[in-house]
RNA sequence: GCCGAUGUAGCUCAGCUGGCUAGAGCAGCUGAUUUGUAAUCAGCAGGUCGUGGGUUCGAGUCCCUCCAUCGGCUCCA
């Protein structure tokens, strides 16, 4: 007999060679009924792996994510073998489960997959789907393996033999078809119900631009074919969240071919609406003891060379500018911090002085790829909301700190709830592509771990993922379609101050190097203000929103009571506009709520009477007929609940 | 940069397998209407069909180049 712990805390007892499949019948036959996949000891098993030791185990049902992974996973294979079907000769190489879906990587032996294939892929797949095939695990030995793949000439597999273990290898079979497989299947095809090829795209064999390109068949599943159906409408919800569509329609930006792909252009009521955020930053800032700077748009060559950027990132950046005189070079400034380096030099600092904190809302320019591009979340020149603590080692953690609590405030009043934070750290099996000592990018990854650990940050460790120069912090914030984005950042940053010689006079009356702390809550105003769009699909909150009342006279006969009603608006700093054309208040309403205005006051002869407006919220809501004070504490009192002071 | 897809009026889209002066709705303009909580009516105007080349008697439609956009990959100081 072995001992099964279950999440429950409960531990049973079943005959050795027991599978989690019985264990979830012995626990109830609808339990039987949905259980897909399993964890036994931290590891994913099919449903049907005999158990033959002591330990835990969690049954996954559709409704788990782990189960989603099994599902999708299982799918991929059934793909695969559609795809196999229907295009002879193609080599099969990977085909994981994804945050939504998954995909397979494959080569064509010739032509390629389109949108109009998707369909002929689905109903092959299905079809296989409903046959019920079980899905087999089966051990084999490296030779075997071997043999397998080489004998279909499928070099790819065989690199990821070659690189397995002897004993360690298994396939997974079901109906005709095999592929090499870790495990990780739910029982059989037929719970397969709904299957969507959604997109191809190019991806480089092991993720390395040097290799060839292959095929990704990209692809969900679901359990039931109304499932499907939901999901796919909730695509295209999302897609009418997409900032580049709201950002035209609310009219906040736009992009220009003359002026140049990647370089938004930010039109009134956009740039209005990043002055409010710089306002709002500025203001926190000011309490956290930052003092503002400005710097120009451009450096010579030598501060980038200084700094090291110059050798990472010349070749791909904007080329210098040359000028009049015979071999001087500017660069575009690719980032503020040489800059605030050198403002930092421009005095000798005493440890009593420290830390200073350097602020700039600095626009930078970095040649993206143009594959790279992307609405406003990637751009070719954008605004930071940058600033450079230079601080003494002591000073580090707390000063750290006190940037999370920054960040976390700006999040917070923004209503980002659902970040990640991440600390990204060296890859250390690539020294060479990090500048600086190894004592060094210890101290600071360790810096920051704390940091993020003392502040309760709920946060994920990456490593390969630090700048050159540094390990950081960041939050990631999810965009409608569920795509990671980069919001704030925190590095910190030992280097800089080697390169730019910084210094400060220590109590023991030598000189001492500062440490550096890079910083921005907003990580650019352009993807934040992308990402803002997304998450309330053009419904900023009222503190920042464009334009926060319309006032809708019922005819021409009120134009002039509106214009009086728009005018104490002014007096009470609430934005506003007064909709005089000449249309029918319904048509006034209809535009006003598809440009997510707040607030339509409507004025007619009742409201004119009475010196009052009636209040209609965006969404429809009627707030009733109130005097235009009334209204503008009802406003403040919902920006006060909103915005909290820092 | 790479793979794939897309590009028709300010916006959303028609335009079948190439065939007269390229259509519609919304927006715009003009006029009528003076309106009470998501579209009042009528008229007008608006496109060298992304760009450059090619095939053809004839190209929005077929082929190639380039540009831009979209979905990925790679990259992201």
């Amino acid at each position: 007999m072995i001992k099964i712990t279950l999440p429950d805390g409960s531990v049973k007892e079943y005959a050795k060679g027991t599978t989690p499949m019985a264990i979830a019948k012995s626990i109830s036959e609808g339990l039987a009924r949905n259980v897909i996949s399993a964890l036994y000891n931290d590891t994913t098993v099919e449903t049907t792996t005999p158990l033959y030791n002591d330990g835990t185990l969690t049954l996954y049902t559709w409704n788990d994510d782990n189960g989603k992974k099994a599902f999708w996973h299982s799918t991929s294979h059934v793909v695969a073998q559609a795809l196999e079907i229907l295009y002879p000769g193609i080599k099969l190489t990977i085909g994981p489960a994804i945050e939504n879906g998954f995909y397979y990587d494959v080569e064509l032996p010739e032509g390629v997959i389109s949108e109009k294939d998707f369909d002929t892929i689905e109903k092959k797949a299905l079809e296989i789907a409903r046959g019920k095939h079980d899905f087999k695990m089966r051990a084999v030995s490296k030779a075997e393996a071997l043999d397998f793949y080489q004998a279909q000439g499928n070099n790819y597999k065989v690199e990821l033999i070659s690189n397995l273990d002897d004993g360690t290898i298994t396939f997974c079979d079901h109906d005709t078809f095999t592929d090499l497989c870790r495990g990780g299947h739910i029982p059989n095809t037929g719970i397969i119900k709904a299957i969507k090829i959604l997109s191809v795209a190019g991806a480089y064999w092991r993720g390395d631009e040097k290799n060839a390109q292959l095929t990704r068949v990209y692809g969900i599943s679901f359990p039931k074919q109304k499932e499907l159906t939901t999901y796919l409408t909730l695509l295209e919800e999302a897609k009418k969240r997409d900032h580049r569509k709201l950002g035209a329609t609310l009219e906040l930006f736009t992009f220009s071919k003359k002026v140049g792909q990647g370089l938004p252009l930010w039109l009134p009521k956009g740039a209005a609406l990043r002055e409010r955020l710089e306002q709002f930053l500025k203001k926190a800032q000011k309490k956290a003891g930052y003092e503002m700077v400005v710097t120009p748009h451009v450096g010579q060559k030598e501060l980038y060379v200084t700094s090291g950027h110059y050798a990472k990132y010349g070749e791909d950046s904007f080329q210098p500018i040359k000028t009049p005189k015979a071999e001087e070079e500017f660069l575009l400034k690719p980032m503020n911090c040489p800059h605030h380096c050198e403002i930092y030099n421009a005095k000798p600092f005493s440890y009593r002085e420290l830390p200073k904190r350097y602020a700039e809302f600095g626009t930078v320019y970095r040649y993206e790829q143009s594959g790279e591009l992307h609405g406003l979340t990637r751009v070719r020149g954008f605004t930071q909301d940058d600033a450079h603590i230079f601080c003494t080692p002591d000073q580090l953690d707390e000063e750290f700190k006190n940037v999370i609590d920054l960040s976390l405030y700006v999040l917070g009043s923004l209503g980002f709830e659902n970040f990640t934070a991440q600390v990204s750290v060296r890859d250390l099996s690539k020294p060479e592509k990090y500048i600086g000592s190894v004592e060094n990018w210890e101290k600071a990854e360790q810096a920051i771990i704390n940091a993020a650990k003392e502040k309760g940050l709920n946060f994920k460790v990456e490593s390969g993922e630090a700048a050159f120069y540094g390990p950081k912090l960041d939050f990631m914030v999810k965009d409608a379609l569920g795509r990671n984005w980069q919001l704030g950042t925190i590095q910190v940053d030992y280097n800089l101050p080697e390169r730019f010689d910084l210094t400060y006079k220590g109590s023991d009356n030598g000189l001492h190097r500062p440490v550096m702390i890079h910083r921005a809550p907003f990580g650019s105003l352009e993807r934040f203000i992308a990402l803002l769009l997304e998450h309330t699909g053009g419904n900023f909150p009222l503190w920042l929103i464009p334009d926060q009342a319309i006032v809708l006279p019922v005819s021409e006969k009120h134009e002039k009571y509106a214009e009086k009603v728009l005018n104490s608006l002014e007096n009470y700093d609430i934005r506003a506009l007064v909709d005089k054309r000449n249309e029918t208040v319904g048509k006034k309403i209809r535009e006003a709520e598809m440009n997510k205005i707040p607030f339509m006051l409507i004025v007619g002869e009742n409201e004119e009477e009475r010196q009052t407006i009636s209040v209609r919220k965006h969404g429809g809501e009627d707030l009733g007929s109130l005097t235009v004070n009334d209204f503008a504490s009802l406003v403040t009192t919902e920006i006060n609940s909103t915005l909290k002071s820092f």
